[in-house]
RNA sequence: GUCCCCAUCGUCUAGCCCGGCCCAGGACAUCGCCUUUUCACGGCGACGACGGGGGUUCGAAUCCCCCUGGGGACGCCA
């Protein structure tokens, strides 16, 4: 690989969530590869969708980031030479270099209403031609565009892709990778609320931020030839592609929320060591050595080279990391052992939200381990007979389970009064007597029929765990049901 | 449906690029035995994979082709 350039790698995640594994497992390996070379790491955040943007989500990002010890040389927290480093202060920018391109013929603006893109999909779903958008309006004359702008007609910045040929670009761990020109449709470049697609500002940055390596997921090559295109349109020089496999759930599918924990809060909240979860991440799709498992990131740089990836999309099964991180758990010695403990654990600011919640509930202290455990245990064990409620018929009982778990994974803002609105919310479309709906609630969330006041007591545990509960119960109930 | 990517134990993988050392190595999980006043830890062992078919070759897990299987993309999401 040619490093005549001084490496420079990013991280472009978009704010609209929790922390993903998926985002620390390609943060590990651009981290990696930009330690190998003495290269930088710059973090962008990529928050162009208005529709999805989640303003703590930026924060929550960087504090997973920094627990797991991925540190970057620029970003919005730090600065840099090709500041902002968040996509939306550098809007202006991306009109520029939309309006260049139509200003050279390379872009075009279109009128077609989000409605007749719908009909239009259907049809060709119907048809089943190969999608895409139909250039209906690339041929607009001046004119035409004049009297609809005129109008005041809302429109977006189509990118004017070739009809015919091949688009060709090198992939470094699979080779040249083709894709005919009729594959690749009139991408938006600019949204009609003026914000840049991904596609856009993606190229747009990575040029004027000096990238070299795009390290990022698999899910991105079938984009890739519409950023060539994109550089070729601007007369930029590539950065070389590198596109790792992508996590997969149990059934191999692309790792999702539905059927995996994937934020790291949840696994920070379980007790994983940052070193065993980069380590364990390290073991996707990579390896140490033949018969070493366990290794350090400075041993990563050591050894790591793009040749080593394996293309398969690895199962994310954390049976093996609970191995690992038993492992770094035995290195961790008597000191870390207390201070882990008292930070993590039991850490003054858990402790002190759930003072109020168990101080009048315990005579002696003795009390505390035995009725509040479920405050610092992970999975529960549910006694399923008394779950669920009489006069509620199981079939319902799972649809509200499932109802409320998409409900706890909407909610963005994890705080008493809203979580309270949400499940009052629920309630009233059940239609439920508020016993049968609060106690299963309790009772998959604390494990317990004697829980302090329910909805404090979910504030204090988290969206993650309490989360990660409600999938557990659920999937417990719905094995329950089928066997009986 | 169209295009693209991928393919070794249940899972993560080594080996593949540069064919023979591979009747395929390690780890996790599972099971058994040993150690142990318990449970763990530890030690030893068992189970367990080259998706199928054609080539090329003296020889293929390794190279080529086809099939099959899995995945991804086809958004005014990233």
């Amino acid at each position: 690989m040619d490093h005549k350039r001084e490496v420079r790698v990013r991280i472009a995640p978009s704010p609209t969530g929790d922390p993903h594994v998926g985002l620390a497992y390609i943060t590990l390996f651009n981290y990696v590869f930009a330690k190998k070379y003495q290269g930088k790491l710059i973090l962008r955040i990529e928050d162009t969708d208005r529709q999805r943007f989640s303003p703590s989500s930026q924060t929550k990002i960087i504090e997973a980031l920094n627990w797991l010890g991925l540190d970057w040389d620029e970003g919005p927290d730090k600065g840099g030479p090709y500041g902002p480093y968040v996509q939306s202060a550098r809007f202006d920018i991306y009109k520029k270099y939309a309006d260049q391109l139509v200003a050279d013929g390379k872009a075009y603006p279109c009128f077609c209403t989000p409605e007749r893109l719908e009909k239009m999909r259907a049809a060709q779903k119907d048809q089943h031609e190969h999608g895409g958008y139909d250039r209906h309006c690339r041929g607009l004359s001046p004119e035409e565009v004049a009297k609809e702008k005129a109008k005041g007609s809302l429109f977006v910045i189509r990118m004017m892709t070739p009809t015919q040929g091949m688009v060709s670009f090198r992939d470094e761990i699979r080779g040249q990778i083709d894709i005919a020109a009729t594959q690749i449709d009139d991408q938006v470049l600019l949204k009609s609320d003026g914000f840049p697609t991904y596609h856009l500002a993606n190229v747009v940055d990575d040029h004027l931020m000096a990238i070299t390596h795009v390290i990022r997921a698999e899910e991105w090559i079938s984009s890739t030839p519409k950023h060539v295109l994109l550089y070729e349109a601007f007369g930029w020089e590539k950065p070389q592609f590198i596109h790792m496999p992508i996590l997969r759930n149990a059934d191999r599918s692309k790792i999702s929320k539905r059927k995996n924990p994937v934020s790291l809060n949840y696994y920070r909240r379980k007790g994983v060591l940052p070193q065993a979860m980069l380590n364990f991440l390290g073991l996707m799709g990579w390896s140490f050595s033949a018969t070493c498992e366990t290794f350090s990131l400075t041993e990563m740089i050591e050894k790591f080279t793009w040749n080593d990836i394996h293309l398969g999309g690895p199962v994310f099964d954390v049976t093996k990391l609970g191995r690992i991180n038993f492992h770094y758990l035995q290195k961790m010695g008597e000191d870390a052992f207390v201070k882990h403990m008292r930070n993590e654990v039991f850490s003054d600011s858990y402790l002190k939200k759930i003072h109020p919640l168990v101080i009048d509930r315990m005579d002696l202290f003795e009390d505390f381990v035995d009725r509040f455990s479920f405050f610092f245990n992970g999975a529960l064990k549910l006694d399923l007979a008394e779950l669920l409620p009489k006069g509620i018929n199981p079939v319902d009982f799972i649809s509200f389970i499932e109802k409320l778990c998409l409900r706890v994974d909407m909610l963005e803002l994890w705080k008493k009064d809203a979580i309270e609105t949400e499940l009052k919310a629920l309630l009233t479309e059940l239609g439920w007597k508020a016993k049968d709906f609060y106690m299963p609630i309790r009772l998959m969330t604390t494990g317990r029929k004697d829980s302090p006041p329910l909805v404090e007591t979910l504030e204090a545990l988290g969206k993650e765990i309490v989360r990660f509960r409600l999938f557990d119960a659920l999937s417990q109930v719905k094995t329950d049901l089928a066997i009986s």
